[in-house]
DNA sequence: GTAAAATGTAATAATATTTGTTACAGTTAA
DNA sequence: TTAACTGTAACAAATATTATTACATTTTAC
């Protein structure tokens, strides 16, 4: 039996997380609910609240519950890179999955994952190292 | 109604293409059958003939039919880049998928997808860039 | 103290996407 | 004329993502 070992990037999560950052930088010191932060993205609240128990675990974000709850940055705006928020999310490669199983009698079956995991790699470090020089609080400047 | 308009990256196709060209530019001036490269790649042999499709629509293969048929590269090897095989398969961005339907009355949801937008473009081009420089004969002569 | 409006989270359902499979028509060489 | 291919449509299965429901718990305001 087989475990599945490779989930993906095909997913609007890095949208979602940065939109939701985003919102909550762009109001400091103001409590959001779940509710209103989803009406901006237009997705489910509770899809949102599931992200923002991920951003609590990294502490970027404290919530408060009760009647005037809601979450609010803990974390300067500065002090947080889209390569962070990259790498909280990010779940699959740049260029995609290797084929498991390729079979080890063939010349190239045998070594291809090998030299892809060289390409995959490569292209994290450059995609990340643009990201990390993009702070959150730079990136919501710009809709101003 | 809505349409789909953002099918993506998850998934292995650049790996298998790949694959795909890397054996036939291993066996120059032999005709590979889809079955023998499926058996490398230990996929269906459905698979890689519906890729294999692609490839002579681009012109890099050529196939015979009949008894003795297979497949053959057309191209050199050395005119063939890894950014043009990332061009064929990509249909997602590096960075995954915005949220359709944000809302135009909140300012980050006003202005978040051509933010990202700007995001996705710069990893493209970072990532293409990087591939460009690599031809399917360097990363051939890698296997031996 | 009780109602209203939040968070937190589990469980489940609905969609979307990717991969695999079956089937068979057409082609070519021996 | 059979065997072994390609080409492709149609469908099925597996996997992943997103949405939804439900409800326990918390907290404020009245």
């Amino acid at each position: 039996m087989d475990v599945y070992l490779c989930p993906d990037m095909n997913n609007t999560r890095f949208a979602t997380v940065l939109h939701i950052l985003a919102m909550l930088a762009d109001s400091e010191g103001v409590w959001l609910s779940s509710d209103w932060i989803a009406g901006s993205i237009n997705i489910n609240p509770v899809m949102v609240r599931k992200e923002l128990g991920l951003l609590q675990d990294r502490g970027w974000v404290v919530s408060r519950k009760g009647k005037v709850g809601g979450y609010m940055l803990q974390t300067p705006a500065k002090g947080i890179s889209l390569a962070d928020i990259y790498g909280l999310v990010k779940n699959t490669e740049v260029l995609g999955r290797k084929n498991r199983h390729t079979n080890p009698q063939c010349p190239i079956g045998k070594d291809i994952n090998r030299q892809l995991e060289g390409l995959f790699s490569h292209t994290e470090g450059l995609v990340s190292g643009y990201l990390r020089e993009i702070t959150l609080d730079a990136f919501v400047k710009q809709f101003h």
